[in-house]
DNA sequence: TGCGATAGCGCG
DNA sequence: AAAGCGCGCTATCGCA
């Protein structure tokens, strides 16, 4: 559950020796040289360790104290400020004190619930508890739910329901549940009809299924996961629990801290509860998705992504550290060359939000009043080019090589590292409120692959003995915002091949007599995808990664003019699509698949107006995600056939490994006759190819 | 001091 | 002008 890091002079990476010094003694200094890390524990996990987040930091290593035993767990609970625990902890108050009592009540509730076998609610039926899996019957449904070691992951036992039947069966340890696992693997992958239900079953599918996921999906094996089809239904909160007080009307137990450490039967009953949940569940959501007509989106490309995530998050990607730890080097040099020099030219330190300020400043010669860089990117001045540089190289050093230098680390440094990515399917797992993406895209957390800078890219590697592989589609969205609205001038484009950014180059020459640069045109089409007003255009132009362009007001209305003229249909199918989907009530992608918008309705101009723009972009950035999703399983027989693997979905784009000694030739003509189709009339092209990691392929 | 909210910035 | 959409991560702010 824990892992242990030992912190010793040559885990400290730094940009001098005299600060890596620095760094090691503030560390000793602190606390010893063996620090413990552990997961977020906000609730029971805490009581068990004392648990210190190190961050690699250029200013040093930051300690963050969390719970050193029950006691102060149960103190800090009951709302004791920190100073007088740590003096109650040293010597407990001599006269009985209120806050004192309840603190002890807490830790007598913890020991009598969490610890004993008493559950914590009383359930209205029994779980037949096994050493081995049982027989089950393969006509009807059947939900499994694992219970296993975040860390370790390894599995502690199963619960699996049936009509009538709920069972628990505990994993053999002398083996880590190695027959437990075979017999869940060959379930899974035999099934067909009735399916096996699972909630979340991705993370069960990761960490126990024996081989990889994906061929579960080649396989048409029949698995459904409640979670997703919820998502689909357009419910809020995912959660097993907060489904079964809705739809079941039962109120679920809450969750004991540490299910390895409880006696048997207490192990049961929880884990029980939620397979039996599950099971109740699935025939209400199957109806539910019918009645709502999304059936057809869950059962083609959602239920069968399920497995080909499940397989991108158990292989994960790995990462060349030798590059991270250099990029980490060079960047602290720049950034710290950088703010060195504006330091001497203003007398301000630009790494404190007050400094950025000041710099800010005497450059402009007034106060931006902020320092948010859509703002000031705004103001031409070579001053806030060199302000910017040095917050890129910041934030390449903290957000990038730092964390992942960090994750290398707790993980013990190994030679051959590898980052496990989550892709969230239907949830953002760190919002309390559990809210699902709206438009259907994945999104990327622990690291977010989906985010990490295009110049980096080449230190994510194929494992030993394969090769990088990339493919992405070509403007996707305009493609299919020009299928969805058949604006002809944009459906004649994309047909005959021209190229719609130079298109409107063209256009904008022939009104103003002057050819705006490239991007701005690119630019400008994406913007007005998504009824972006002037100023909002001048801004994105002005933010751009790698051409920030300071366009004026009368360049913004000439451009807007050639755009109009040239796309007369697009806004017309626009403001239909709004009004459309005031009449339903939510947005639609071409498959079908539903947004649910009761912003639509809203009297605020506010509030409505981005709830209409929402239902724009649904339709064309939802459809974009299902294209992608369907392709994500469409190319899984390739890979197969290729000794390949899908690691990254970033929204337009695929990637992975393929085996260095297959015929590449054939791979790559595979790979593109797969994922190219046509939608609505419209050609999805894709670009890509084989290369060495993921900054260099094609 | 702790924690939720916000600012700022990375990506499509 | 409050007026492109969709995300996640880090540090700082602001409040109690």
């Amino acid at each position: 559950m824990l892992r242990a890091l030992a912190v010793s002079a040559d885990n400290i990476i730094a940009p001098s020796e005299s600060e890596r010094l620095s760094v090691l003694a503030k560390l000793e200094a602190g606390a010893g040289v063996t620090v413990i890390t552990g997961p977020e524990g906000k609730e029971w996990w805490g009581l068990a360790s004392v648990e210190i987040v190190v961050k690699v930091e250029l200013d040093g290593y930051v300690f963050k104290d969390r719970f050193g035993s029950r006691l102060e767990w149960a103190l800090r609970n009951v709302g004791v400020s920190s100073g007088q625990t740590k003096a109650w902890l040293k010597k407990p108050p001599v006269k009985a004190k209120k806050q004192w009592q309840d603190a002890q009540e807490l830790l007598a509730k913890f020991e009598a619930e969490a610890l004993s076998a008493k559950p914590l609610i009383e359930v209205e039926y029994d779980v037949e508890i096994r050493e081995n899996p049982p027989v089950v019957s393969l006509g009807e449904p059947i939900a499994v739910d694992w219970e296993w070691h975040e860390d370790t992951r390894k599995p502690i036992g199963f619960s699996c329901a049936e009509l009538g039947r709920v069972v628990w069966v505990q994993c053999n340890k002398c083996n880590n549940g190695l027959g437990e696992r075979r017999w869940f693997s060959d379930l899974v992958h035999a099934r067909r009809g009735p399916p096996v239900v699972m909630h979340g079953g991705r993370g069960d599918l990761a960490t126990q299924y024996l081989g990889d996921p994906a061929e579960l999906t080649l396989a048409g094996s029949s698995i459904d996961d409640t979670m997703i089809m919820a998502f689909i239904m357009g419910e809020e909160d995912l959660g097993l629990k907060p489904l079964t007080r809705k739809f079941l009307g039962r109120e679920p137990m809450e969750y004991p801290p540490s299910l390895a450490s409880l006696p048997v039967a207490t192990q049961a009953r929880y884990a029980g509860a939620d397979a039996r949940n599950t099971l109740d569940l699935y025939p209400l959501f199957v109806n539910a998705l019918i009645m709502s007509d999304q059936w057809k989106v869950y059962t083609e490309f959602e239920a069968p992504l399920v497995p080909v995530i499940a397989s991108m998050e158990k292989y994960g990607t790995p990462v060349n550290m030798e590059k991270v730890i250099r990029y980490y080097g060079e960047t602290v040099t720049r950034e710290q060359g950088m703010r060195r020099f504006l330091q001497e030219e203003f007398g301000c330190d630009p790494a404190s939000d007050a400094g950025g300020r000041g710099i800010l400043t005497k450059a402009l010669g007034f106060d931006p009043g902020t320092l948010d860089q859509r703002i000031i990117s705004q103001y031409p001045s070579p001053i806030i080019d060199l302000v910017l540089y040095y917050r890129r190289q910041r934030t390449l050093r903290r957000s990038f090589f730092g964390t992942t230098i960090e994750r290398w680390l707790v993980a013990g440094k190994p030679r051959n590292f590898v980052v496990y990515p989550r892709f969230n399917q239907a949830a953002r797992p760190d919002k309390d409120d559990m809210l699902a993406p709206g438009t259907g895209r994945l999104s990327s957390s622990d690291p977010n692959l989906q985010q990490q800078p295009q110049d980096i890219r080449d230190i994510y590697v194929p494992p030993e003995g394969y090769l990088w592989w990339k493919y992405d589609y070509a403007q996707i969205e305009l493609r299919i915002a020009a299928a969805l609205s058949k604006d002809p001038t944009m459906l004649e484009m994309f047909r005959r091949g021209v190229d719609i950014h130079t298109a409107l180059q063209d256009m904008a020459q022939a009104i103003t007599g002057v050819r705006p640069e490239r991007v701005l045109a690119k630019r400008w089409n994406f913007g007005k995808l998504y009824r972006a007003k002037l100023p909002k255009l001048i801004e994105i132009l002005a933010t751009d990664k790698q051409n920030r362009m300071h366009v004026d007001i009368g360049t913004a209305r000439a451009m807007d003019k050639a755009h109009a003229s040239m796309f007369p249909t697009y806004p017309k199918w626009a403001g239909q699509e709004v009004r459309e989907a005031r009449k339903r009530g939510y947005g639609l992608t071409y498959f079908g698949r539903r947004r649910l918008l009761p912003g639509l309705e809203s009297t605020s101009d506010d509030v409505r107006w981005h709830a209409e723009s929402a239902a724009v972009n649904h339709a064309v950035q939802g459809t974009a995600a299902d294209v992608i999703k369907k392709a994500m399983i469409a190319v899984q027989p390739v890979l197969a056939e290729y000794d390949g693997h899908l690691a990254i979905q970033n929204h337009d784009e695929l990637a992975g490994w393929v085996r260095e000694s297959v015929n590449l030739v054939r791979f790559h003509r595979d790979m593109l006759e797969i994922l190219e189709v046509t939608l609505a009339g419209v050609r999805l092209t894709v670009e890509g190819g084989v290369g060495k990691d993921w900054g260099n392929v094609g």
